[in-house]
Parts: C-alpha cells; sequence; structure tokens
DNA sequence: TATAATAATAGTAACGATTACTATTATTGA
DNA sequence: TCAATAATAGTAATCGTTACTATTATTATA
C-alpha cells in the first residue's frame, strides 16, 4: 500500500513554490532544506505523480521535462533561449479537439493525447522590447 | 565552402526510401550498402540539412527525433507503441495559426514555432481494430 | 507499544539519443 | 597537380532519465 513520506510531501510544496521547474530545479531547491534528498526520489515521485494525475508533466523537444502543479492547464509556450516554460491559460482547447479529431479520421490512428506545443523568445530573453519584435 | 559527399547523397536518397526514419534507421539502413559509414556522419548531416530549411525534424518528448523530406508536412501523429510517425496531411493549420497568435498577446513570447503534437495508437499496434476502437 | 512486512529512500550505476573531439580522408579551386 | 580545408570515421563525452540495491522508515496488526 501506498505510503507518505517527507520528501514527497517536499516535491509537492516546492513544486507549487517554483514555476514550472524541471526535476532537477526541485532537487536543488529542496537539497537547501534537505541535502541528503536523492535526484532519483525527486523522479520517482514526480513519476508516480504524473501518471496519477495529480500534476502535469511538461515535454518540449530539446528541453528538460517540467512539471506542473495545476492539471487544468493544457497548452503550453517554451522559450528557445532559455527553456523557461509560460502558460497560455485561456487557450481554445476546442480547436485542438476537432484537429485532433480530423486527424483520427486521415491516420487511423486512435488519439489520445494532443499537445500543442508552441516555442518563441520571451520578453525576458528578447531584452524586454529593444530586438525585432 | 560546402562540399558534396557520397555519404550525403545517400543520406538524402535513403531519406526517401524509408517513412520517417529514425538516425539510427538512416544509419542502419545505409550501413547495408556503405558499412563504414558513422552514426556521427548521418547526424551531421541530418542537421545541417534541417537547418538549412531542406528536410524537417519531427522531435517529440520521449521517441528519438525523425526525419521528413517533406518539409511541406507541418503537422504529425506517432503512435505511443511502436514510436512511428504519420503525416496528418489535409491539415487547417490556421487554426494552428489563430492558436499561437492569441498565444502571443497573452504570453509575450514571441513564437517562432507551432506544432500540434498528436500521440495515440496505430492500426496495426491496435491489432487491426480487435481491440477498444 | 512493539514488531514484522514491505514501501520508499539514498546513492550510484546504467542507458539511449545526441553531440563533441580528433586524426584521417577526400573534394575542389587554383 | 597540389595545397587548403571541408567532411569523414571512430570514439569519447554529455545530459536527462531510469534501473538497481542495500538501507531506512512507515504502517497494519499482534
Amino acid at each position: 500500500m501506498k505510503r507518505t513520506s517527507a520528501q514527497k510531501q517536499m516535491i509537492k510544496n516546492t513544486l507549487k513554490e517554483l514555476d514550472h521547474p524541471t526535476a532537477a530545479e526541485l532537487y536543488e531547491e529542496i537539497r537547501k532544506a534537505y541535502p541528503q534528498i536523492s535526484l532519483g526520489t525527486v523522479y520517482r515521485n514526480l513519476n508516480s505523480m504524473a501518471d496519477a494525475g495529480e500534476i502535469l508533466r511538461i515535454s518540449f523537444p530539446d528541453i528538460p521535462d517540467r512539471y506542473d502543479p495545476n492539471i487544468h492547464e493544457h497548452c503550453h509556450v517554451a522559450c528557445v533561449k532559455c527553456g523557461k516554460v509560460f502558460d497560455t491559460n485561456p487557450l481554445p482547447q476546442d480547436l485542438i479537439n476537432q484537429i485532433a479529431e480530423k486527424t483520427q479520421e486521415i491516420t487511423g490512428v486512435k488519439i489520445i493525447d494532443q499537445i500543442l506545443f508552441l516555442r518563441g523568445v520571451c520578453k525576458e530573453c528578447r531584452g524586454f522590447g529593444n530586438d525585432e519584435d
């Protein structure tokens, strides 16, 4: 049967404090208060929470996975320069669903997951607007 | 200045023969005719072609990148079981563009790339329809 | 409350995709 | 023909993540 642990709680709490952290970022943050925590423990707990649907795993190519305690958010943007991930909250999910349905017809692949996957350059990395807009 | 090479040509040709191959799959196929080719050479050429916009790199999380000589295709589905990638050709790109534009407003991230990222289970892996539909 | 069964952990090794490095080979402009 | 230098082959290294294993800690129950 499932058991609690101090580590699990720390991971949950720290996840809420940081903004879309990677496993490594969580690890480093928790280590400040609890140096003996293991990176494997962070991954194991993140995985089980994600599998249980308690948190969201955000997987973009080329950058480490990031995690989100807000499971209602379903679309993110990643900055190609710093790798930071942003919410895109009021997003027309219906449009994405439409596309998925059509795709299923065309390809015969039974769709179980759709993620619109946006990449760009964030304000910070653009130097607050002095670049090309 | 840029130079030609037999390897580069083989990679280009084999890319057209296979269906959305990975670098490793290309490597294995080319090795049949030219055993001394190096995996690094395959990667290097795929990268330079992709950077030059001559081919498309398809990056899904958890599976190795796949490559497509059809640069007009912009949306793919991947099977979560076998990792195969499928085209979804007549796809409403405008919808995706709409979403991207709205996202740029909300987040301030200047969007440079949008990929709708569909995952599912392909016909083959579903056993030709004897599974749940 | 003590204890036995066994989740969960820490620490480290392994993995797989990709990139980096380096000595060698091959293309090409002169 | 040949010198300059892209491109290569082969191998080592990297990085995010998972696997492994001995140890620790939780919890149901005696």
